[in-house]
DNA sequence: ATATATTACTAAACCGCTTTAGTTTTTATT
DNA sequence: AATAAAAACTAAAGCGGTTTAGTAATATAT
């Protein structure tokens, strides 16, 4: 059974590809064809099993029901939670899928959005990594559809499905505060992403609005791509005798998990001595000793909300408007904070 | 600033598209193109960020130097790990991936086989649902090439990489027999796969070795969508006062994740009254409490393997060879089956 | 001086589908 | 009987590339 392609169904119907392609884009109706000829090639190409090719479909098209998804790293359970929902939601919506990784890089992220959007993908869900402006900038420029999830360019007006990182950071703190913490440590990652930095500040605020001086020894930044080893120094110094901390707030999940372990191999009691909080989670964190309290992100609602938007952009139902979206998200109580 | 194409490049240089083509395609030596032309070429579509439209490449050569992967669930880390290593191994060939998530339905997967090969994918690397030996027979016939990882069908000779399942429990059973352990329960998934039969004959391996007979009511198999409720009755029975077990092998990540769950709200010490030991595991099992013994997959060798695999296939290096890789695995000695 | 090669290109077909602008045949209208 | 309208199709162009089978102009060999 070898592949069979319009032209040949044309030819054994004795009918021309224009026929055949209509009816079976379900526009013979209205392209008055009959009743009979409709099922002919209906029947004929269910049982040879026809499939259109879709790089000729969509080079004719000029579009291709695809939608890309460019994340910063698709190994990272959220990121990997993310693409489930989207895959899902697109679904829904005739869209498939094509996804990768930008690996944190600015420069892969760049050529990513060329090479899908060479690839005639329909419109881009992107969860850009830090300081892509420029791109982010031009692919606006140029009217393609996009959505940012996770992470935005506050300077840009862009459509995006965010997290309210500021009121999250800030809550865990509050929770922090109201569990009898006095000397509270963030322990965050070195960027310049607007989430991260909202993070920061939802951490000061909740501290200045308690009244509670913000000391700058007490806020660890680490890098990304060495934040095991920064950790472990950023704990060292933040356990200090002299000056020992009750608490830390860890601004990924990732981040926690390694502080944690560091915290432990140091002999150190957590929450007893150290309270810890961790925003976003891991798997089994509820099964961590001690369970850790943590800020659960609305992983399906960004999905969702950000195939919906783009959609709708896709198929210009609304056209020009913009949709941004800040979402809540929840503290899980757990017993990394003391009971 | 505009889109260009290869027609206008080949006007403004009073040129013909076939010269144009010939030289952006590397191909200008071997076609005695003059270097000056060349120049002028390369030059122009440089500063005029030329990007020829993928999709009317991949009509036109047949191919898309694209890689799909069909995964069950990608929002499991254990195929979302898999996922970034495949992304990146297939990078370095020059090939871009696409993905889509089966979640373990045989007709989606089916779906997606064909959708991805009108997509021209060059070739597949699928992590195939259970039953769906007849798709990828059929897909074997055709002579498409593709590779199985992590899941394969025994009868069916085709590429693939899994791991050795069978020794990998053998030995996590073994572990417990070691450490004392005389009543071994298994908790496993109800499936055909051949990876979890395989799980399970190295459970069963270990105690007829041992001599000790097997006892089919310490093995439970839950439903993989409901498998949280049925675990927690599987994990009651084994507990039961009258016949109480000693020692539980998971057969998977999540299953370890959910029985250990279920162990804690019961009171149940682990590992003083019930060790645990988790095939496969999640991002934090080493902050568990009890940090749980596991046996680790080489997910960045499955990656590496697939895709060489593939791309060999696929550049027909090694014509009509068959090439199946059975890694092994290593199991990670924790606190979870007593010290 | 003529035939042959070589150099540097190009016209047009093709990939498989969609779509515009018809055409032909039948039916209805006056 | 002539004309208009409707029904049921179709030829061919187009999407943006690649590639085959050339051509024209110049250089080399005999």
């Amino acid at each position: 059974m070898k592949e069979i392609f319009l032209k040949d169904i044309a030819e054994k119907l004795k009918l021309s590809k224009t026929t055949v392609s209509l009816v079976l884009n379900n526009r013979g109706d209205e392209n008055k064809i009959s009743k009979a000829t409709q099922k002919r090639i209906l029947d004929f190409a269910r049982d040879n099993n026809y499939k259109p090719n879709q790089l000729a479909r969509g080079l004719s098209l000029g579009k291709s029901e695809t939608i890309g998804l460019i994340v910063p790293n698709i190994s990272d359970i959220f990121y990997a939670r993310i693409a489930h929902y989207i895959e899902l939601k697109a679904k829904e919506f005739g869209y498939t899928v094509v996804f990768s990784s930008s690996n944190e890089n600015a420069e892969t992220e760049k050529e990513l959005i060329h090479s899908m959007i060479n690839r005639q993908v329909d419109g881009l869900v992107i969860a850009s990594t830090q300081c892509n402006q420029a791109d982010i900038l031009r692919l606006k420029k140029s009217k393609f559809p996009f959505v940012l999830v996770d992470r935005h360019y506050p300077e840009i007006m862009t459509n995006y499905v965010i997290v309210d990182n500021l009121g999250g950071v800030k809550n865990m703190t509050e929770h922090l505060l109201k569990n009898g913490k006095k000397n509270i440590a963030l322990i965050t990652i070195k960027s310049e992403l607007d989430a991260m930095q909202q993070r920061r500040l939802g951490y000061e605020t909740a501290l200045r609005e308690s009244g509670i001086d913000i000391n700058t020894n007490l806020i660890k930044e680490v890098d990304r791509f060495n934040f095991e080893a920064e950790i472990k120094d950023a704990i060292r110094e933040l356990t200090n005798d002299s000056n020992r901390v009750d608490a830390i707030v860890f601004t990924t999940h990732y981040l926690a998990a390694s502080g944690l372990r560091e915290l432990k191999s140091l002999g150190i009691n957590v929450p007893n001595e150290i309270a810890i909080i961790s925003f976003d989670e891991l798997g089994a964190f509820d099964l961590v000793d001690p369970p850790i309290t943590s800020t659960k992100q609305p992983v399906s609602d960004i999905g969702n909300l950000a195939v919906e938007i783009l959609v709708n952009e896709i198929e210009k139902k609304n056209k020009e408007s913009i949709n941004q979206q800040i979402l809540q998200t929840q503290l899980l109580v757990r017993k990394s904070c003391g009971v």
